[in-house]
DNA sequence: ATTTTAAACTAATGATCGTTAGTTTTGTAT
DNA sequence: ATACAAAACTAACGATCATTAGTTTAAAAT
């Protein structure tokens, strides 16, 4: 059984998603949880801390991932296949609130928001290391490094959407493909 | 000069990306204006229809652009180049209405919602066929079309927010790298 | 110069929203 | 059974918002 602040989170992350924070009311939460948008805050302190909470625990669910592949003994190449398990995992198990990173960060408040595009900033240079890396050792191909990342990020990143619509795909034939598609096409 | 009209279209599309839809009130867009909220009304009949028309220009944007590139004598291969650069215009020339294309759509009210997803689809279909004639004709490797689909797709979706950051990278050759990094991936 | 039209303004309305205060209910520990 | 704490509830607040009505100003047409 869920606890109610769990409920809470999880219709938090599913509305955020279907109608944006700003569209999302603390009165359509608690109407999915069945309780009042009062009783919301004998668990939450606001509203903002409901996307925050959702979005700093994808974060660091990412910046962690990235640290245990790079510290790993695996070979570039290696590090980078996991690197497309971890977002293909991160996306199987919290579609919802991975879905939020692609947009409504933008609501979080002034400082915080700073603080998250920090981490999300430390995540894409660790990346991009690990692609010059593959580079330096003559694995991958010779396209700009900026490129590669960007054009291999957004994949991952836009995956939750292909998922959504594809839930019955098989899962170890999807990580498959993209490993193929993704580190196939930059190899040499 | 600018027609008042096409500045507060301009407005609106940055204000709808900075802030979101719902984020962006009539006053902040009239601010940016230096006009009042009310005087907005007398070029546009509501908020929603801001977004409407910032959304559908560019759906039909990119769908006349693809029945120009299929209708066309190139060779698949041409085709899917020229795609590319159809993004890649589109993003220069606007970069704000491209940007609302990643999640702002979920604000339309239900019905123009659905027409617009219905563009969304057409477009998608259209881009998909493009990648099966590839396949037929033994030009693109063995992976699912859809995952190449989507792989694709979510590049030259995504490639706003990369542009946004690289205003000054050279032109033909971001449209020369990302033709490799794009095509060359799923050539055989 | 006069009329007409377009586009700005002020002021107000009704609705919604996040949040708080105070109260009651529910469940748990004693 | 009693006491206590957690978590629900009702009611209300101040603020903001999209939109409308009515008025004034500016520009264009006659």
């Amino acid at each position: 059984m869920q606890s109610t602040k769990q409920k809470i989170q999880d219709a938090a992350a599913r509305l955020f998603r279907k109608k944006g924070y700003n569209g999302t009311s603390m009165k359509d939460i608690a109407q999915a949880v069945d309780i009042k948008a009062a009783s919301i805050y004998n668990h939450f302190s606001s509203k903002q801390e409901l996307l925050q909470n959702l979005l700093f625990d994808m974060a660091n669910f990412f910046v962690k991932g990235m640290k245990e592949i790079t510290t790993s003994t695996l070979n570039t190449e290696q590090q980078l296949e996991q690197l497309i398990t971890l977002h293909i995992r991160a996306t199987v198990e919290h579609t919802n609130a991975v879905a939020l990173i692609a947009g409504e960060w933008i609501h979080l408040e002034e400082v915080t928001k700073m603080e998250y595009i920090q981490l999300r900033d430390q995540y894409e240079n660790e990346f991009e290391a690990l692609i010059n890396k593959g580079k330096e050792e003559g694995k991958f191909v010779d396209v700009d490094t900026e490129i590669i990342l960007f054009s291999t990020l957004s994949t991952l990143r836009w995956l939750y959407s292909w998922y959504s619509k594809n839930r019955d795909y098989n899962f170890i034939e999807l990580e498959r493909q993209m490993k193929i598609c993704l580190i196939e096409g930059i190899k040499r």
